[in-house]
DNA sequence: GCCGTTTTCGGCCCGACTGTTTTCAGTCG
């Protein structure tokens, strides 16, 4: 059976082929088979099951030629448009425009005069300089080639937003030094609050950009400079990101942050708004396309949106997915902030795997103005991680009485457990244990491979047991090594309303789980969410921002996550739950 | 291919940088 993610691989390998075949007169079709590739990537739901609703043609950017080959290929594994393609192209074709610099018309032209159906092949051609005597080639675009395949092996996935983050720290620190600097921002996928970032994208305001420019491409964690030109430049860094600089004068700043920070399809969409209204819009400002030659800049983005008529639009929300619509409507969201957390429902201590005692982690996190936090170590099952016996499980709540005596109204310390839900579906404590504790997360660890029945009961079985409070890390994927399990999340979040199961956020980069897609269809659903740290030493609560970003992605208000609640409320709430 | 406060046909965002060119095509974001 495919998978969502497999669906849209066709979809991409498709525009791909298409591209090569013909790359002008197909444009608008690799338009919208990429298109429909990224949308149905980040779908919540499985195609598969919006297919048998007969429902195909309500994904964004699915009309009927794409919702018949969608059918084409959930019935027979394949698609006849793309096998023909196929059966003309060779597929290493395809693989060679991963070379950076190569686009369709050079692969195919070195395919075409060449033979060349590889990466390898390219790579011994051009060592060869068999390349250099093709038409609009010469030796330093044979270099170039060279040096995109070496960095092709350097470069591996996208990378995870923490690591990007410090990257694009690293880089920006010296730069704010140089003379004439007014700003300095990150924008991009990482502004937007992304799990993962393709490459990092930086934005300073001067009058003077050459000196940036200079300190940029020449900063030590750089180890090739792909684009060094006056207002852009380009360079991989040593760990194979890749990092864009724009410098542009501060009165024009908000069109370049908006232009910087995309996405892509939220851009687009601000461009053709303007058009409609007379305005041709880029990085540089608005401009009139009456002829009258006016112009109109924008030092900041709440100009831009203005100028279009919309209130500000959130950077996480700029994805294309209902955020103009609804900025039209006057019915953006009122978004989740940082400030509203006033707890943190899960994190682990000396009694399992974490690093700090109770008292110790009381202390951080009242340190970060938190006014509840739930222990939640990890149970009996998990050896690995010296999950708690029941009588070490009764032994930690002495301990947490008499820290919580320590602290008095200044926090509030509940007991809470990290539940195994264990291989064979059953969980990891009798019901009269999880009655007695405060708080019970359940989370899965182990046999994450499990086939989708399987697996979606285990996760199902822990739901409907009352005393389950909130499952953590729904879907067990790490970043970026591990695929999330293959559960049925419809039954899944059709389970969490039916019994009032909050569905977390971990907020840790590595896992960022839930994703904010299925975040934001359980919020659809009524669903609530919890943003938890998962903190296993002191440092890991500065790992919230990362939680927050991806709630915010899934349009959730503070309402809707029960951490921003308050100490009454949420007793209220536990209260009712058991 | 998709899509609709201009529309069911005729549009579909916009610019920077590079290399090989004497004015631009290809690639990228």
């Amino acid at each position: 059976m495919l998978s969502n993610r497999q669906i849209a691989d066709s979809f991409d390998l498709l525009a791909d082929l298409l591209r090569l075949k013909d790359s002008a007169g197909y444009r608008f079709e690799v338009i919208a088979y990429q298109r429909v590739a990224e949308a149905l990537r980040e779908l919540p739901r499985d195609v598969r099951a919006i297919a048998a609703e007969g429902r195909l043609q309500e994904i964004d950017g699915v009309g009927k030629a794409i919702a018949s080959k969608i059918t084409e290929l959930l019935d027979g594994g394949t698609m006849r448009l793309l096998e023909d393609l196929k059966a003309e192209i060779p597929q290493g074709v395809v693989d060679v425009l991963r070379v950076n610099g190569v686009g369709p018309k050079k692969a195919m032209l070195f395919y075409q005069q060449r033979g060349i159906t590889s990466i390898a092949a390219l790579e011994a051609a051009a060592r060869e300089g068999k390349l250099r005597d093709l038409p609009s080639m010469g030796a330093k675009s044979e270099q170039k080639i060279l040096e995109g395949i070496e960095a092709l092996a350097r470069r591996t996935t996208r990378a995870r937003a923490d690591v990007a983050l410090s990257a694009a720290e690293r880089l920006l620190r010296p730069l704010q030094t140089v003379q004439g600097v007014l700003r300095a921002e990150i924008a991009g996928s990482l502004r937007r609050g992304r799990a993962t970032i393709g490459d990092v994208d930086l934005l300073i305001a001067s009058h003077d950009a050459a000196p940036i420019m200079e300190a940029f491409v020449n900063h030590p964690d750089v180890v090739r400079v792909l684009g060094h030109g006056e207002t852009k430049s380009s360079v991989e860094l040593h760990n194979g990101l890749q990092c864009d600089l724009r410098v542009v004068p501060p009165d024009r700043f908000g069109t370049a942050l908006s232009y910087f920070t995309g996405s892509q399809a939220h851009n687009i969409r601000l461009r053709e708004l303007a058009l409609q209204r007379g305005l041709s819009l880029n990085e540089w400002s608005f401009s009139a396309t009456d002829g009258s030659g006016a112009e109109f800049l924008c030092a900041t983005e709440e100009e831009v949106y203005a100028r279009l008529e919309l209130p500000y639009i959130p950077p996480e929300l700029r994805e294309d997915r209902g955020e103009i619509e609804a900025a039209q409507a006057n019915a953006l969201p009122t978004l989740l902030e940082i400030g509203d957390i006033r707890a943190d429902l899960h994190m682990h201590t000396t009694w399992s795997d974490g690093r700090l005692s109770v008292r110790e982690m009381a202390w951080q996190a009242r340190e970060r103005g938190l006014q509840y936090i739930v222990i939640t170590d990890h149970s009996q099952s998990l050896g690995v991680a010296n999950g708690l016996s029941v009588e070490r499980l009764w032994a930690q709540r002495e301990e947490i009485q008499s820290v919580q005596a320590e602290f008095g109204d200044a926090l509030r310390i509940y007991q809470g457990v990290e539940m195994e839900i264990r291989a064979d579906g059953s969980l990891d404590y009798e019901d009269e244990v999880l009655a007695a504790l405060d708080v019970v997360i359940a989370s899965l660890h182990t046999a994450l491979r499990q086939d989708r029945a399987t697996i979606t009961a285990r996760l199902l079985n822990a739901i409907n047991n009352p005393h389950v409070d909130i499952i953590g890390h729904p879907r067990g994927q790490l970043i970026p090594d591990r695929e999330p399990a293959d559960l049925d999340m419809d039954a899944v979040f059709a389970a969490a309303l039916a019994t009032d199961t909050v569905l977390e956020i971990n907020a840790n980069p590595h896992r960022l789980d839930l994703d904010s897609a299925h975040a934001r269809q359980a919020l659809k659903l009524g669903i609530k969410l919890a943003v938890n740290t998962d903190a296993h030493s002191a440092a890991d609560f500065d790992v919230l921002p990362f939680g927050v970003r991806t709630a915010r992605r899934a349009w959730a208000s503070p309402e809707q996550v029960i951490n921003t609640w308050s100490r009454e409320r949420f007793e209220a709430w536990r209260q009712d739950a058991d």
